[in-house]
DNA sequence: GTAGGGTTAG
C-alpha cells in the first residue's frame, strides 16, 4: 500500500519536474550537482556557514520556502557564476534536514526552483543522503526506502555504491531478499565491488539462500575475477556456514572443504577462530574426515595454522577413538612447527586417562614441562591438566597418587587446587569405599576456602548411598541444604535409587515429592529410576502413575522403562496390562528389543505355554533380533521347572552347535541345579567338566547346587575336591554354602575340612 | 577437568 501511495505521489512529482525542465543545460549547475567529489572544489570555511544558514531557513520557515528570497539567493546565486558550495552542499543539507519527508519536500523545491535542471546522476549523492535518513526512521524505514528507490528509478538517478550497499543490507535484514538481489543486479557492474558483494553474501547466507550465495561466490572466486573476495568475504561465508540455525539447505562438508581450497588459491584463509570453529562443527557432525581434510588443505595451501585448530581436530578424533590419526596429527604439528599448548597436552592426557592408560598419561605429563627434551619449548601444566590426571588416577583406584599430585601442584607450580580437584579425589576415595577419607577431604576444602558445589555434594551422597550408608547420606544432604547448598536431580536420583534398592519404596516416593516441593524439576533419569524401582518392587500401579507423570512432564519412556514395566506386569500375571504397554510402545514408535522378547518368552514358557513362547522367539528372529543367551536361558529354565529335562538339554546342546550362542554360568547353573535335584549328579558333574573345558567359570551358585546334590548322594570325596577347587578359583562361599557344608561335614565328623574354605574366604574378604 | 538411573534367564 505504501508503495502504491508513493508511486502516485511520485508520478505527480515527475510530471512537475518534466514540465518545468528547461531545454538547455547550465554547465554551472551541472557541476554543482556533480557526483564526482573530485570535480567539486574543496569545501571552504564558507560552506558550513552557508549550509547552516540554509538549513536554518529550511527548518524555521517550514511552509514558506517558495516566498523566501534569502533561501533562493543562497541556493541559486543570481550572478550565475559556478557556485562551488552547491554541489557538495545538497547532500549535506539533506542530511541535516533530519527526516525524509522534509528532505523530499526540499528535493521538490529544488526541482521546481532550479534555474536549470540537474543531470540525474548528479542527484545520486543526495539520494544517498535520503536513504541514510530513511533507514534511521521508525517505525517503518522499509516503506520509505522503497519509496525513495522508486522515485530515483523514475528520475533515472543511478544508485551510488553506498546507496546500493545500504539498500541491500536493509532489505536483507528485513528478509526482503529478492529486493536486495534486485538492487545489486541493477547496480552499475563497475560498482559491484567486493564490499557490496560481501554484504549481499551475508544477506543471502543468513536467509538460507545458500545456492544464490554460492553462485555469487563462485563468480568472485574465478581466477580473473574483477572483484575477488577479501578477508571479510571468507569470514562472512564461514561464520554463516557455522551458524547453527542455518535455514535453507545445509552445506555439505565437501562443499565447505572445497570452498576453503578455492579461497586458499586467492591466498585467503579462514581466521584461526573460524577454522577452529569449522573443524569443531564438522567433528561434532561426525565428519572428522572433512575436518581432517580441511585442516590439511589450509596447511598445504600455506595458511597459518595454530594449536587451537589442531586441538579441535584432536578432540574430534579422540571422540572417534582414532588414535592413529591423533598420532599422525601430533607428528605433523611437530614437523610444521605448530607448538602444542597446554590444551593439546590436556587432550592427550585426558584420552589416555579415559582409556585407563594412566601411566602413559603421567609420562606425557612429565615430558611436557621437562624443558629441553621437548624441542626447546616446555608447557607449564595448569589446574585443569592436574585435575585431568588426578581424576584419571582416582578412576583407576590410584587416589593416593592423586593426593600426591595435589601436593605437587601446590609446591611445584604454585597452582591451587580448586573445587574440581577436590571433587575428583573425593570421588576416588568414595569409589574405594573410604568414605571417611572423602569426608576429611571435604573438611579440608572447606578449611582452605575452596567452595564445594553440587557435584561435591552428589559425589559424597552417591558414595554413601552405594556403600549402604543411606542414613548418613540423608543427614549429609540435609546438613548441606541448611548451609545453602541445594541438591539437584542427580542428588535425588542417588537417594531414590538407594531407597528403592533397600526396599524402602515409600521413602523413595517421599523424596520424589520433596524434590518437587524444593522446586527441583525432575529429569528423565529420576523418572526412569523411580519407574524401575517401583516395577521391580512389584508396585506396578505406582510405577504406571509415575510413568504418566513423566509423560505429562514432556518426557518419553524409553525401551528400558517399557521393558521394566512389561516385566513387572508379567511377574504379577497381569498380561493384559503388559499388552497395553506393548501397544503404547508401538504407538510411541519404540521398537521392542531383545529384552522385550526375552521377557515375553520367559512369561509364556513359565506359564507352560511353550508353543507361544517358541512363536514369540520366531517373531523375534523375523524382526531381525537374534536370540541371546537369556532367551535360551528362559526356555531352559522353564523346561527345567516342569521337569522336562530332555527338552532343556536339547536346547542346551542346540546352543553351542547350531545357534552358536555359548552357554554361560547361569545356563549351567540352571541345568546343574535341576540335575542335582533329580538325583542325576553324574550328569551334573559332567557339566562341571564341560564348563572347565569351555572356560566358563563356576560361581558360588554352581558350587552350592553341586554340594546339595553331592550331599544327597553322600559323595564326600567329590565334595572335598570341589571345596579345594572353590578356594583355588577364589570363589566366595556364601551363607548357603556354609549351611550345607557345616551340616553335612559335622554329621560325618569332618569339620576340619571346612577350615581351608573359610580361611580362603577370609583372605579374600580382607582383600576386598 | 568433576556427579546420577534402568530391563530379560539362575
Amino acid at each position: 500500500m505504501n508503495v502504491t501511495h508513493a508511486a502516485s505521489k511520485q508520478s505527480s512529482l515527475l510530471r512537475l519536474v518534466k514540465s518545468e525542465a528547461p531545454t538547455t543545460c547550465h554547465t554551472a549547475i551541472l557541476r554543482h550537482f556533480s557526483a564526482e567529489p573530485n570535480l567539486a572544489p574543496p569545501p571552504s570555511t564558507d560552506d558550513s556557514s552557508v549550509i547552516t544558514e540554509v538549513v536554518s531557513l529550511l527548518q524555521n520557515n517550514d511552509n514558506d520556502w517558495n516566498n523566501n528570497d534569502k533561501l533562493r539567493q543562497l541556493l541559486f546565486p543570481s550572478n550565475n557564476s559556478p557556485h562551488s558550495l552547491y554541489a557538495v552542499s545538497l547532500p549535506k543539507i539533506t542530511r541535516r534536514l533530519g527526516t525524509t519527508t522534509k528532505a523530499l519536500k526540499f528535493f521538490e523545491y529544488i526541482q521546481a526552483n532550479s534555474p536549470s535542471p540537474p543531470e540525474p546522476p548528479s542527484l545520486s549523492p543526495t539520494f544517498e543522503a535520503m536513504y541514510e535518513l530513511a533507514c534511521r526512521e521508525q517505525p517503518n524505514p522499509l516503506s520509505k526506502l522503497s519509496e525513495l528507490l522508486y522515485k530515483s528509478k523514475d528520475h533515472n538517478i543511478p544508485l551510488t555504491i553506498n546507496s546500493a550497499t545500504l539498500l541491500v543490507r536493509c532489505f536483507g535484514q528485513a528478509g526482503m531478499i529478492d529486493k536486495s538481489l534486485l538492487v545489486y543486479k541493477e547496480l552499475d557492474p563497475v560498482l559491484q565491488n567486493t564490499h557490496i558483494r560481501n554484504v549481499l553474501l551475508d544477506v543471502l547466507l543468513r536467509s538460507g539462500r545458500v545456492d544464490d550465495a554460492l553462485q555469487m561466490l563462485d563468480e568472485m572466486l574465478k581466477p580473473d575475477a574483477e572483484f575477488p573476495p577479501n578477508e571479510n568475504s571468507i569470514d562472512i561465508v564461514f561464520t554463516a556456514l557455522l551458524k547453527r540455525d542455518q535455514s535453507g539447505r545445509s552445506v555439505s562438508e565437501e562443499e565447505i572443504v572445497g570452498l576453503v581450497s578455492k579461497f586458499g588459491e586467492h591466498d585467503l584463509f579462514p581466521s584461526v577462530v573460524c577454522l577452529t570453529q569449522l573443524i569443531t562443527k564438522l567433528c561434532r557432525r561426525g565428519k572428522s574426515n572433512g575436518a581432517w581434510e580441511l585442516l590439511h588443505d589450509v596447511i598445504n595451501l600455506g595458511g597459518g595454522v595454530e594449536a587451537a585448530s589442531c586441538n579441535a581436530l584432536l578432540t574430534g578424533l579422540g571422540r572417534e577413538r582414532d588414535f592413529q590419526r591423533m598420532n599422525t596429527l601430533l607428528k605433523e604439528m611437530k614437523e610444521k612447527d605448530i607448538h602444542p599448548n597446554v590444551i593439546t597436552f590436556g587432550i592427550l592426557i585426558n584420552h589416555l586417562c579415559k582409556f585407563h592408560r594412566v601411566d602413559e598419561a603421567l609420562e606425557v605429563f612429565e615430558k611436557m614441562s621437562g624443558g629441553g627434551e621437548s624441542d626447546g619449548f616446555s608447557v607449564e601444566p595448569d589446574v585443569i591438566l592436574y585435575n585431568t590426571l588426578i581424576d584419571g588416577l582416582s578412576k583407576v583406584g590410584r587416589q593416593e597418587e592423586g593426593l600426591g599430585l595435589m601436593e605437587q601442584m601446590r609446591s611445584k607450580h604454585h597452582c591451587a587446587p580448586n573445587t574440581v580437584t577436590y571433587n575428583c579425589l573425593i570421588d576416588g576415595f568414595c569409589k574405594a569405599g573410604e568414605i571417611e577419607r572423602s569426608h576429611e577431604l571435604f573438611n579440608q576444602m572447606n578449611r582452605e576456602g575452596v567452595p564445594p558445589n553440587v557435584i561435591t555434594l552428589n559425589t559424597l551422597v552417591g558414595g554413601m548411598c552405594r556403600h549402604g550408608r543411606i542414613n548418613s547420606a540423608m543427614e549429609f544432604f540435609n546438613d548441606m541444604q541448611r548451609k545453602g547448598l541445594k541438591g539437584n536431580a542427580v542428588t535425588y536420583t542417588a537417594l531414590i535409587n538407594a531407597f528403592c534398592n533397600s526396599n524402602n519404596i515409600n521413602k523413595a516416593m517421599e523424596l520424589f515429592d520433596e524434590m518437587m516441593k524444593a522446586g527441583c524439576s525432575p529429569d528423565a533419569i529420576v523418572y526412569y529410576t523411580l519407574i524401575s524401582g517401583l516395577s521391580l518392587a512389584g508396585r506396578l500401579d505406582d510405577a504406571s502413575f509415575v510413568a504418566s507423570k513423566m509423560k505429562e512432564a514432556g518426557f518419553c519412556l524409553d525401551i528400558v522403562s517399557y521393558n521394566v514395566l512389561i516385566g513387572g506386569f508379567c511377574r504379577k500375571n497381569k498380561f493384559d496390562k503388559a499388552c497395553e504397554m506393548l501397544k503404547e510402545m508401538e504407538q510411541a514408535g519404540v521398537n521392542p528389543d531383545a529384552v522385550t522378547y526375552n521377557t515375553l518368552i520367559s512369561y509364556f514358557s513359565n506359564s507352560g505355554n511353550f508353543t507361544t513362547a517358541h512363536r514369540v522367539m520366531r517373531q523375534m528372529i523375523d524382526n531381525g533380533l537374534m536370540p541371546t543367551v537369556v532367551t535360551y536361558g528362559a526356555l531352559i529354565h522353564a523346561y527345567c521347572l516342569v521337569d522336562n529335562l530332555d527338552e532343556a538339554m536339547k536346547i542346551f546342546r542346540d546352543m553351542s552347535t547350531t545357534s552358536r550362542v555359548p552357554p554361560n554360568t547361569v545356563i549351567y547353573n540352571i541345568l546343574i541345579d535341576t540335575l542335582c535335584k533329580n538325583k542325576n549328579v553324574e550328569v551334573a558333574l559332567s557339566l562341571m567338566d564341560d564348563m572347565k573345558h569351555k572356560g566358563v567359570r563356576p560361581n558360588t551358585t554352581t558350587y552350592n547346587a553341586m554340594f546339595k546334590g553331592l550331599q544327597g548322594k553322600n559323595w564326600l570325596e567329590k565334595a572335598l575336591k570341589l571345596m579345594d577347587q572353590m578356594t583355588e578359583q577364589a570363589c566366595n562361599p556364601d551363607y548357603i554354602t556354609m549351611e550345607i557344608l557345616t551340616e553335612w561335614l559335622s554329621a560325618v565328623g569332618e569339620t576340619e575340612k571346612l577350615k581351608n574354605l573359610v580361611q580362603g574366604y577370609e583372605v579374600l574378604a580382607s582383600k576386598a
